[in-house]
Order: structure tokens, then sequence, then C-alpha cells
DNA sequence: ATGAAAGCGCTAACAT
DNA sequence: ATGTTAGCGCTTTCAT
């Protein structure tokens, strides 16, 4: 009935090493947690035992009584857009190195489906939270939030700053490409706006006044359309708004999408960029670089904002509680084809 | 000292409920498992105050006896790869439905990364893993899987199929696309390969080859060129073959980012497409359509991909030996304008 | 139909 | 420096 150790299927528990140590499995714990009061003798001898057997101690077993699990949650609206997916591949990659795992979870945009995963993420007892983008009431949020040891998000926050975040500072990105535009010489410049909704179009929008107001020029409402950010959606916006304000020579879009729309819709008509018309998106995804003529755009570092919520996250679970505030990451322009005559990109 | 544990902040076990609906824990634990053997009226009760309570069971504790999690592990070279993170999507997806998390790893691209993330992941205890590309030595990677309940190995497989594993048809990928391309009357097509070493390149290159003779056309060496599939890597790769080979009218790329590159090489000559030369891509990302002229491409079902995988890999863990085999998944050819004169995307 | 007891593999007091 | 004793919250025998 019995079978020795090394033959069995069985997994190599503490006991099995204590016993062949000839020690109580107390010592092997304390030897494996690097505790003191081993003395080297005996601490040699278990580790020895610890590699012949390949023993590796039970996360699962560990976690009932730690209550902790060396484990986030990271909750996106859809892991396949390249926005999020480099925020994903950001956290991994901090919290791998600080011995996390990451369980994923995709809310496919539905507000409702965060919060199940929220709550799936809170029953399997995850140590924190990360939290990205989707605009909704921010009450359910909140209060799903409020479960877990540490929470942080993602280009989103709450008015009482009682969850950390991580933020792009949207104003500025939209004050650098209105700017840009301006010292170009252009006066009238029109702003395809993205959804009305949009917490960071609404930010990119100040921005974009803002610099028109220190340049002395008026900011006009009909200069202003709004649409859904998808190259598709941004197609009607731009062709309404070129074809009602002949008199815009420059064109500031929500993100990259749109400035492809743009691109798209001055092609159909015949007008030239960044002649007839310059453009500047946003989020400078590598789709920026590969259209003709390559876009100017205002690029936010995704993996960074990534690395930035999980060392946040990891100073909340320390209770280190000085780096829990909010944290803005600065975009930066990078100008090429569109805007400025000389192909750049080669 | 004793708080009532609606005030406590400790989480309500099976113990509190069962005092609270006044009966033996094991009773509570036969009604959250919906086994027989308890009385309407006793299952009623311990319902209202399992309500009541908001308890839900540990899924810590519920592992260290059941020995599964309800976790399987996902490696991706990179999750910031949109076909990974399509992939991913369709992973989690199907994974949620069945109750499953998912716990993301990503391996940059690093062989011994990989078996550093299944070595973690076998630590966890995930109830299985589903691997994704990279091309390296399978003896490792092979003993390492070993260790699971469950593998599935996505796009890639090993000789002895001991591995369920979904393949996508790229023999078919290549032959669709050429086959194409003949029947637009080329018959000097060119095909930008990739990287040498990649299983999928070679399947797409035997597809080629397949149309080629099948048509009654010789197949030349030297119309085969190999190069680092990006867009920076496809152009020194397109500019050669097509200067030292003035006779193609048509190219068949390896992916849609080298397809980009040959689409800027001829801008950058003078040739139009596709009357000037013929391109056709593969995989079909979402640049393939908002390029100009848009790009013929092969389609490859990405989260499709995800889905299956996470299907095979349930039923292996159930035990359902029947569905474990390898699956393959069809791709299909779009037509675009790179190919054929009018843009059909408008 | 219900309960009592044992144990999953480990850490954290408290001994000695 | 080492061992003993309790649990962590649950499922699984085995009784009743």
């Amino acid at each position: 009935m019995h079978q020795d150790i090394a033959m069995s299927r069985r997994r190599v528990t503490i006991d099995d090493v204590a016993k062949l140590a000839g020690v109580s499995y107390q010592t092997v714990s304390r030897v494996i947690n690097n505790q003191p009061h081993v003395s080297p003798a005996t601490k040699q001898r278990v580790q020895e035992v610890i590699a012949e057997t390949g023993y590796r101690p039970s996360p699962i077993a560990r976690s009932l009584v730690t209550a902790r699990t060396a484990t986030i949650g990271l909750v996106v609206p859809d892991i396949s857009n390249p926005f999020f997916s480099a925020i994903a591949r950001g956290v991994e990659q901090v919290a791998y190195t600080h011995g996390y795992s990451v369980l994923l979870c995709n809310t496919g945009e539905d507000a409702s489906r965060e919060l199940e995963v929220l709550h799936t993420l809170d029953e399997r007892y995850v140590d924190g939270v990360i939290v990205c983008g989707l605009r909704e009431d921010d009450a359910p949020l909140q209060q799903a939030l409020a479960h877990f040891r540490a929470a942080v998000m993602v280009n989103r926050r709450f008015a009482d700053e009682t969850v950390p975040a991580i933020l792009v500072d949207d104003v500025l990105g939209g004050y650098l490409a209105t700017q840009h535009l301006l010292q170009l010489g252009h006066t009238a410049i029109g702003f395809i706006a993205g959804p009305t909704t949009s917490y960071s179009g609404i930010k990119r929008l100040q921005g974009y006044e803002q610099a028109l107001t220190e340049a002395g020029i008026e900011r006009r409402d009909d200069w202003v359309h709004y649409c859904i950010p998808t190259v598709a959606g941004g197609e009607a916006a731009v062709h309404s708004l070129l074809a009602n304000h002949p008199e815009l020579s420059a064109l500031f879009c929500y993100n990259d999408l749109i400035a492809v729309s743009a691109l798209r819709a001055c092609a159909t008509v015949g007008r030239r960029i960044p002649e007839d018309l310059a453009v500047v998106g946003y989020d400078d995804i590598m789709l920026a670089t590969l259209v003709s003529p390559p876009l100017t755009s205002c690029h936010v570092p995704r993996m960074e904002l990534g690395n930035q919520a999980v060392s946040t996250l990891l100073n909340c679970i320390n209770d280190e509680a000085d780096r829990c505030g909010e944290t803005v990451i600065t975009p930066e322009l990078v100008i090429r084809a569109s805007t400025v005559g000389v192909d750049l990109a080669v």
C-alpha cells in the first residue's frame, strides 16, 4: 500500500521533508521562510532534502493561513485593444518581478460585468486590483473596490480621491497638440473630440481651448465635433466638419483612429496633407507610424501606466501609504509628416 | 471582546452560517454544493442566512482540499502583440463562462522565462495551461508541460502529439493567397517569407509552392526572401527582391506588416498598387483595412483560437479525452484593393 | 436527513 | 535552537 515518496505521484509536502531530514516540520517551515533560530547544520540538511525531493511549498495552504495570495486582479474593458494590452504588459512585468501573479479579467465594455468580475476577484482573495477605464456610475464601482485590501485605477478617478489613480495629463496633451499647430501658423483649428462622455476627451478639449486662448484666438463651438472614437465613427464627423468649415486649415483628433479617418476623408476630396490640412492624432499607436503620411500624435506611455499602477498597488498592499496618491503621467508630442511637410519617418 | 459578525470586518465563514441557521456546518456545505440529503426546509433556512450574511465560500480553503483552483494559466510571448491579445480575449471569454479565471503570463519572447512562468503556474496549482507560440527547443517545454493536469498549445505542436494543439491551417492560407494571385493572371509571384525558423512561415511557403505547382509554374528559389516580420524588417527584403526581379508582378507576404513595407517600397519607387504590383498580406490585422490601398489578406480568426484552446483544455481537465487531439482552424482570404483594382472598402 | 471527526499543507503562537 | 499545539475554512468519509 505504502509508496515511496519518490515514486509517488503525490506532491512532496512539508511533512515529507521534515521526516527525511529528521526534524519537525516547523523547522522546515523556518528554513523555507528564512526565519532565524535554525542552526546552520540543520538548515543545510533541510535544504539538501528540499533540493533532492524538489519540494516547493503550497501557496494554497500558505494563503489559507496568511490570507494573502500574491495575486492581483487586472480589470480591462478589452484586452484586445492595444491601449489596454500595453498596460497589461506593463502590469505583468512589474508584478512578476515582485513575485505577484496577475488574474486577467475582461469586461467587454460592460459595466455590470465589471462589477461581476470584481466580485469574482474578491472571492478569490486577490491582494489588490487594478481597474482600467470605462466611464460609468462611480458609486457601485467605488463600493465594490472598498472590499479589497488595495485598489488602483488607471485613467479614471473618483472625485474624493479615495482610490489611488494613475492618470494621463490629457489637458497637457491637448495643449501640446494645439500649440504645435499654432506654432506652424494655423489659426483655424478644428477638434474632433471623441465621445461626449469621455473623461479624457473633456480634458483634451480643455487643453485645446487653453492653447487657443493663450494665442488670443476665439474658441468656436462649431469647430468642435464629437464622435465614436473609431475610424468608422470619425468618418462622418470629419466630413461634416470639413464641409461646413472650409476655413479650417488644421485638425486635432481625439485619437489616432479618428485621425486616420481624416486622412481618408482628405484623400477622397483631394485635399493634401499637410499642405491643405494639418492633422494631429492622439495615443501614438503603431498605426500612426504606418499610415501615409505618418501621423503627428500625442504619445501616451502605456506600459508606463501599467508599471506605475502595480508599483502603487504594491505600496498600498504593504501599507506604504506615502505612494498611494494620484500619479500623473506626462504625454509627449511626436511630430511626423501629417503636420510638417517633410516625411521625417523616411 | 466578542464582536457581532455583522459588525466585524472578518469574512463570514461556513461556521458562522451554520450557527446562525442552527445546523452543523456540514449541512451548510451540502447546501452550497447542491448535494442531496438536505430537507427543503433546512435548505431554505440556510440559503436565507447565506443571503443575509453575504457569505461566499473561500476558494482557497476549497482548493486546499479539492486540489483544484478553477484557474488556468495563459502563457504568451507578448500580450501587447495584437495577435496574442486577441487570443487572450478569446481565452478569457470562454474561461469566465465556465467559472475559470485566467492567470496571465508574459514571457517577453524569452524561452527561459517561458519555463520560469510555467514553474510559477505549476506552484500555483493551476488546473491547466495554454501556451502560445514561441519556437524553441521542444524537450524542456514538453517536460515542463508534463507537470500539469492539462495543457494545450496554440499555433505550435510537438511531433508526438502528446499535447493537444490548436493550429491554423497555414498551408491552406498560403495556397489561397497564391491561388488568388494566379487567378488574377499573375505568373511571377514573389514570397516574402518571414523568419526562416518560423513554423507557420514554412507552412505558408508550402501552400505557396503547392499553388504554383498546380498551376504548372516553376517555383524559383530567388523569388523567395526571408526577413524579420515587421515593417522595418520587411523593407530591405522587399526592396532587394523587387530590384533584382522586375519580372515579379505580385507579392505574397508572410504578414500584414511586411505587406505594408511593400506598399511603402512601391510608393517610394513609383510603382502603383495593384496595377504594377499586387500585394497579399496575412493575419488580417486592423491595419490591413486602414492602409491605402487596403490589403488583401489571409484572415486568421484569433479569438476563435483562444476559444478553442480553452474548450479543449477544459475537456482535458475533465477527462473528456475525446476532444483532446489537434484542432485545425481554417483561415479565409479577404480580398481588398491591394490585389483588385477597385477599392472595395470604399 | 443530519452531525461528528479527520485532514488538506501550511504558519503562528507558545512551549521547552 | 527546536518541537508541540492550534488553527486557517473547507470537503470527505463515516456514524447516527
